[in-house]
DNA sequence: TATGTTAGTAATTAATTACTTACTTAAGGG
DNA sequence: CCCTTAAGTAAGTAATTAATTACTAACATA
């Protein structure tokens, strides 16, 4: 029996928090998740949740540390356990678009936060973020053009760009489409590309 | 000398309004752009915008209206004025950026309007408007086939994902590093990489 | 010039929001 | 077993927002 209390211990309390905003941003724009909103789902009054963060900032803030960490996690998997370059990249890409489909909320929610006029803490978080992630696809493809499986005269700066507008573009067409699905079906096909568009033609 | 009138017609005052708004939306959150905010850049009252659209809703139909017609008109010219697929590509993707460049808000107003749960006629325009752009990229990417251009396994739709990817994934760069003049450094480069994904390998 | 229409103002309203406060309840160690 | 304290409730508050209202100035034209 999972003794349901009510009371529960602060770090277990923001923990559901996270996994909740990150349940509802799947749903609905992530602007307009209300602080009511998220306590009405937690089972909780809206009150309650301010016990535990200072700010409506401050839960962003910890949605945005725990996304960041599964998707650097995730990619550093990746590109860790793989031989060859394209295997790495493969891994991350999977891996990537797994998490994204697990969490239809996560792209939604980092949009949105790069979308803020203001320079937030959360932000700040998601410009890291990305810039790590960047850092490791470059890594990984100047490991391959050692290799000889990338093309000499690639630029590895403009080809992480183009792997992280490559999730960005399936991810966007699955939005208007409403069709999570669509991402799957599509997702070899376009990876399949952008192999061709980096590898060394014999 | 221009009269400068506070009285203008109808058809003015909506057409400055949508300028504004997608000025504004350069500069701040589209999510958080008040109607009073539009009024005091048009140095109205707030009231008044309400003489010319019976709602805020409205005010953003009229707004995706007009950037959906911006675009397509580009894509469309780009696709009639050129020899080659690879040609008319380079032509969209060159008018795209372009657009991109003077209107920043752009972007984010198409996002912004994507992110949002409810389906408003906004929403269903911007999808049209993305609906119609890939349709004339695979007439394209067809061509280009046919022409020996491309090569012929690959997979059109596909292609067309990753063309609106590459495009978005500048843009995201763009507005994580802050400079928009990071764009036009990175996008010649990242266009040479998409050519390489689907060209013919001879 | 008289008259009807359009476009503007200034003030107000109802709803919503993040956040606070005063009080209550449940845990759990000495 | 009691008593401190962390966690939760319920009812606020101040600020903001889209929309409305009653009124006025500018324009068109017969």
């Amino acid at each position: 029996m999972t003794t349901t209390t009510k009371h529960l211990p602060a770090d277990e309390r923001k923990a559901i928090t996270v996994v909740t905003v990150i349940e509802l941003a799947g749903r609905r724009n992530p602007g307009e998740i209300t602080t009511a909103a998220i306590a009405q789902q937690m089972g909780l009054t809206q009150g309650a949740l301010f016990r535990h963060f200072p700010s409506k900032d401050a839960i962003w803030l910890a949605v945005m540390e725990w996304v960041a960490g599964q998707l650097l996690a995730r990619v550093e998997q990746g590109a860790r356990h793989a031989k060859t370059a394209f295997a790495a990249l493969d891994a991350i890409f999977t891996a990537h678009l797994d998490l994204i489909t697990t969490c239809p909320g996560i792209p939604r929610i980092l949009f949105h936060e790069l979308q803020r006029a203001e320079d937030t803490p959360a932000k700040g978080v998601v410009r890291a973020l990305i810039t790590e992630y960047r850092k490791q696809l470059i890594t990984i493809l100047e490991r391959g053009k050692i290799n000889g499986e990338l093309a000499n005269e690639i630029n590895v700066s403009a080809a992480a760009a183009l792997f992280l507008g490559m999730i960005q573009g399936l991810v966007m067409q699955s939005l208007i489409s409403g069709d999570p699905e669509h991402l799957n079906r599509m997702s070899s096909e376009v990876f399949t590309l952008y192999q061709r568009s980096i590898r060394k033609t014999t």
